[in-house]
DNA sequence: TTCTCGGGTGTAATATTATAACGTCGCAGT
DNA sequence: ACTGCGACGTTATAATATTACACCCGAGAA
């Protein structure tokens, strides 16, 4: 029984599933299984390569639905400058993440309930933040 | 003598060019002026079509490069949720902007000099923050 | 049971965004 | 004149993402 154990980041995707009554389809969830298991951002084409060893299924339409549906559940965030993307590192479902991305190796670190903006244009109402910052992590200091 | 000013961005940016020894050459002029002049994110591929009523030039490489340019020397900014492109607002070379985006308008305001991270993860130095607000603007209140 | 309706998927085509590679031109310094 | 370099022209292609339409299948209604 190597690896019969499911992920923390699966068996929370399944419970927020059930909450909302959503599916989580064979591949959604193995979308959700490689963005997690990649040690960085992962790009949609690269899942696409992954994914199909078949040679009949795995076309683009087939990765973007899947990350469209688990973006949408919070189970993954998408890194807007890099056109990447992240498995959510909370266990919860996660509105909105401050990204903290290495470029030396690529790791990302998340934060939330994050107090982004100081001087909010008047009357803006703020829906949506994309909040990503670029640099070196603690390990990779020389 | 109806058109006959320099809008301020274009002083900014000359003044910029001379003080660090960068050529502001025909082409980065034209694209930082469709830049400012739109009144909202712009694609690089719709300066491209406003760029080439002449036959012969404007692929590409050329936007792209002169957009290259202009957002090393902080007088354009890119949206990257938007994979489009802004006028900094600001007349002095600006380094990182925090943008809030009306999705109804389409209009940008910029702020800097932002304090956005509060809980930096340990050891991590930012070198570069990417930070956009999507909402609605004070006018597009209903 | 049979029907129908909707969500999820398969598939082909295409749209959109961005870069690579290489050649040319003109100018500054020698 | 020769050289080097930065900006640009040109072609091609890579990388990212969406549209459109057909199919299947399972839940519930008839
Ligand atoms: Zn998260
Ligand atoms: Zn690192
Ligand atoms: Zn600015
Ligand atoms: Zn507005």
């Amino acid at each position: 029984m190597s690896r019969e154990t499911t992920s923390p980041a699966l068996q929370a995707a399944e419970k927020l599933c059930d909450e909302r009554g959503e599916r989580l389809t064979p591949i959604r969830r193995r979308v959700l299984e490689l963005v997690h298991e990649a040690d960085g951002p992962v790009k949609a084409y690269d899942l696409l390569e992954t994914l199909k060893p078949g040679p009949g299924s795995a076309k683009p339409p087939t990765v973007y639905r899947a990350l469209e549906f688990l973006l949408g559940l919070g189970l993954v965030h998408k890194v807007e400058a890099l056109n990447a993307y992240v498995g959510c590192s909370h266990s919860h479902s996660c509105g909105g993440a401050e990204l903290f991305i290495c470029s030396d190796c690529g790791s990302v670190q998340e934060c939330h309930g994050a107090p982004v903006s100081t001087q909010t244009p008047d009357g803006f109402i703020i829906e949506r933040s994309v909040v990503e910052h670029f640099g070196h992590c603690g390990n990779c200091r020389t």
